[in-house]
DNA sequence: AATGAATGAGGATTCATTCAT
DNA sequence: AATGAATGAATCCTCATTCAT
């Protein structure tokens, strides 16, 4: 995926990789915890046990590392929803436990996952990949599903957008934003209103796909 | 809720009122064309066209416009929208004009919705009013719907949310990032997308709901 | 004393007398609460009740204010002292007596009495004429000891220039800074040291001058 | 009492060192000539010959550098009188050394000996720290002098800040204001009126003590 | 590789004072 | 007499980045 996309200055020794870590690491945490603006190098090289200087001989700019940590993000956060997804029987269910890892996800790394919101307004073109990416993959798994006579024909790149839009702000407003009804009640009525639709006939509701 | 939460000092006089009138507006340009960090307050008063310090007459500092900013793009938003999807014959069709609306009001006013976004970093608080408020209206919305029993049972404020996020990311994705497709076209797709839901057999879609 | 001294713009009506007394009033407590640098027009204008404009009615600049407050304050210091000290018996009780009320007044008008010391840093003409009117003072009281036989010759001058370090010292430590020994006690040690000084032999203390 | 209490930031090498001197010694003539509040830091820088930022490096405020130069003067004054009272054959002596020691620093360092005067309105816990230190070294002389039966008991803090404050207002008025008078005359005075008291009568003085 | 001293452009904020009403 | 809107000079402080060691 990152063929050539390596971020930042490659180490040439095995003392050298360990510093990028150790930067990485605290840039992960500087930036969770105050933000792109509020972060300072010094903050992130007095977490990572360096001295200033050596910062920028790993990164070229306060930006570099970020885009750096958004990328990572990205791997991350695919890796945690994709583990937790599975091969799911039917759309429906692979939905159902999309929103709940996702939501989980907020709830587990909110601060981390700040950092690709804010990538918004730092790195555009790093947001833009990283939601990007999603809603492609999304639009592949509608399409699939389309396919195979799962989920009615429609234009599936509006709605992985859409569906995008959905996981987002249920996991901000239920995950980051701290509310106790668990992930999984959440998860059910999402299902339950992208499965069935608003038009559905209350009766239809308990039977499902007849 | 906010009775008399006047943000900033509330003018004497007639000029006051003006000059209050200006900077808000001239604010609202260096914002939406900046970003709050980029925008500088000499950047707010050269547009408005008054003395440096005649900013901090009316505002407290730079972070205080930019809430009464968000606060004011709230009730431009929601009296952009509520115009448009007017009485709505049934619930999606007010979702079909909702999402059309949003959408040609990112398009319209694109930077000015940046200012909205960027609060999520800058006030979080108001950040949250904002769309808090726009969720509550839209579920009691769906309430009224329910209980008119024209869509199924559910909890609302779920739903709602969801429905907020899939607004946000088309407006974001179809509108703000520039697309060429008609947002008709975007809404329709959601509204097939919400009306029916994924379990919909492809023959249900002619008919809608018989 | 003040001849042709008055600070400010003379009022011309009843009307005027009183706000410049109220913004008198309101100067000596902001000026006293916060000190020279620390206080504002404003805050004197909203203790005043008036509004910021009127201020300029009365006084030419802030510093105007203030070097009105120290004439004043040493007007009061006077006194304050000379009405407790009033026709001691001897030199001695005088002294004693005039440390207790230094101490008292310090006590008691402590924010006030900065007014006067910050002087030396705002106004330092005011702030020499201040103490040299005591001094003066002080040195004349001296000679009349000094004509009546009651103390030794000496330069009086320095002597009351001394006699006042005393006093501000014993009235900061004592006074300013919050100390429980009562003012008695301190101004009866002080009598002490300068009633028979340190090459007193101990039993001449017992019996003072023979 | 302040084992560690370094003020400001420690530099690491002995350029750090040389950089962090200039800037004392830059700021010593800055405050001194202009004051607390007029003093500008790139008055300091400039005369430091370094740049605006490098002396945020050092310290962190203004404040900052001003109280480093009070705990600075503290040293330096108690350097330089008890260098010139020495090991005074008795207590009279000492204090006659001492006021005229106190006077010539003055007359030597006025500029410098502003910057403690007017940390009693800048930072006024080094204020009294400075004097505290010193009334608090002026109380055990006189203990000592007490226990050798060289001067009379009493309660000798309160004396110390008494001798204190006559050293202060004479070091201030015939040193700081500018007389012509020697320190020699002003000192023999002061010994005067602190060796034998107010109370001495008159033949008492040709002798001193025998 | 690592260090940490030095840089300086950049911007927010304050507030005494003026003046038209 | 009283008001309060408008002014703008004046400064402190931040921090990403450079570079000599």
């Amino acid at each position: 995926m990152n063929q050539h996309s390596f971020i930042g200055k490659e180490p040439k020794t095995r003392r050298g990789w360990k510093t990028r870590e150790k930067l990485l690491g605290a840039a992960e945490l500087e930036f969770g915890e105050k933000g792109f603006h509020e972060a300072a190098i010094t903050g992130i090289t007095a977490r990572a046990g360096v001295a200033l200087g050596t910062f920028y001989v790993y990164f070229e700019s306060k930006e570099e590392v970020f885009r750096a940590l958004v990328a990572h993000m990205g791997e991350l956060t695919r890796h945690w929803i994709s583990e937790r997804v599975g091969q799911s029987p039917d759309r429906i269910t692979a939905e159902r436990r999309g929103v709940k890892a996702f939501i989980d996800f907020v709830r587990e790394h909110g601060n981390l996952y700040q950092i690709v919101s804010e990538a918004q307004f730092v790195a555009n073109d790093a947001f833009r990949d990283y939601y990007t990416v999603f809603a492609d993959a999304y639009t592949q798994n509608l399409k699939a599903a389309g396919d195979a006579g799962q989920i009615p024909p429609g234009d599936y790149e509006v709605w992985a957008w859409a569906l995008c839009g959905m996981n987002v702000f249920l996991g901000m407003r239920f995950g980051a934003w701290g509310d106790k009804r668990p992930s999984t009640e959440v998860a059910d009525e999402m299902a339950e209103l992208i499965g069935h639709g608003l038009l559905a006939r209350p009766d239809d509701r308990a039977g499902g796909t007849p």
